[in-house]
DNA sequence: ACTGATGATTGATAAAAATCAAGAATCTAT
DNA sequence: ATAGATTCTTGATTTTTATCAATCATCAGT
């Protein structure tokens, strides 16, 4: 792995502190893969055997029940997924493919409790990933069982304006159709989501949005920190 | 406290593991209350005071956005609720509320977080509850996303059975109006929800359920140990 | 530049769910 | 036992969302 990859990912808040050789154990295990755009990278049902990290590209992580199915959430490098599975050792609860090309390090279920059980710094920042975890899914049940679609896709374009520097132009960071099933519609729904929020200043071009004028749109999504502040 | 009830909360995962001079220390420092029903327990938004471990009665957590309401969990003894909040020291997610009168134990936030970094046990299970709890979020997430409420219903009653003696009877735990809001639908649709299940043998009597044809029920409920196994 | 292929939009329709408005049933307190 | 309150149910209607079908746009590959 080159160096600064390693780097990049020491500097995750989960192995931060942890011991220098604790996560010498854990890269030494791990291996680092690319994978092309649109490949399956753990299927839900499986046992989880590695801990997944994201060094570049673009991860969905998506479940199906019935027929259908639904993207539960997008993983941007450098984060982890699927963290709970692996520290329980039981079956992964959501499928992942790479959305774009992607480099992925996998870290082998059993290094990762190993060192879990050794170090007490990997531990505890464990407790802190896995709790902040919780309550990203637990504002995602909030959002979608409290709003609208349209409310959803205001208050979700209102956090991309955020992320992406607070300028009126906005892109979007996957297609449309991927966009529509995070926020549990249709991609015909998502086009009329767009038509009615246009009067509420939603110019679209293409993956380019303008929102040109905020306060309007804020009116109708009434965000809420208990829902869409990442850090609450 | 009663001694008896001490036993009882000293046996929950995450309690029995630890050091004995631990538990005593959070005993100690907490208090235990009794509600009566209806009385409003914490309040998302406030600061994360206290963990709450729930002894005898009943206790809904609940969230609200714009006018809205819905039911996100019902806790019944013994087990603790809103773990994450305390641990992160941030603000409660979720309102909880006594749906009977109801016994409280309560733990300064102060104490878990104390004893959390003096006593690797706790760490560890305060760990596996999280992971626990991550994964139970994220299957009401698939449950709400993935299925019509008439399926939401369906797999919700066969898993009542399964907890209660797996017979034909089966006990609504709560009122219909918190049915109804748990299952993310109105009042009115649960109603005509158990009428569209009535060909599939589903019996009301008020709170008592009769299943006489479970397995045709289980043919629309399509339940999937992904969704609806709390073990998995 | 052309050509499939994929993704996005639009229109028409259907299904699912919410809302509004009465009643009916159940429970509670006197 | 009865009055009042609450919860539950039912019917009529509206709103929201999904489905189906067709067209339009975009883009990679020749």
């Amino acid at each position: 792995m080159r160096n600064e990859d390693l780097k990049r990912i020491r500097d995750l808040d989960l192995f931060a502190n942890m011991r220098p050789e604790n996560f010498e154990a854990l890269t030494q295990a791990a291996f680092l893969q690319r994978f092309p755009e649109q490949v399956t990278l753990i299927r839900e049902g499986d046992p989880a055997d590695f801990l997944h990290v994201v060094t570049a590209g673009a991860v969905e992580l998506y479940a199906s029940a019935g027929g259908r199915e639904t993207t539960l959430e997008l993983v941007r490098p450098v984060s982890t997924f699927i963290l709970a599975a692996v520290l329980r050792d039981q079956a992964y609860l959501m499928s992942a493919r790479t959305l774009e090309r992607s480099q992925i390090l996998m870290i082998p279920a059993t290094s990762v409790r190993e060192v879990f059980a050794a170090d007490e710094a990997f531990a505890r920042a464990i407790v802190d990933e896995l709790a902040g975890r919780f309550r990203t899914v637990v504002k995602a049940l909030k959002n979608q069982k409290l709003r609208s679609s349209v409310e959803r896709l205001a208050n979700y374009l209102l956090r991309l304006q955020q992320e992406q520097d607070d300028g009126p132009r906005v892109e979007l960071p996957v297609d449309k159709r991927t966009i529509a099933s995070l926020l549990g519609m249709t991609p015909e729904n998502l086009s009329r989501a767009f038509g009615t929020l246009a009067p509420y200043g939603v110019r679209v071009e293409g993956r380019t949005l303008f929102l040109d004028k905020p306060e309007d749109l804020r009116g109708l999504a009434k965000p809420s920190p208990l829902i869409d502040d990442p850090t609450s």
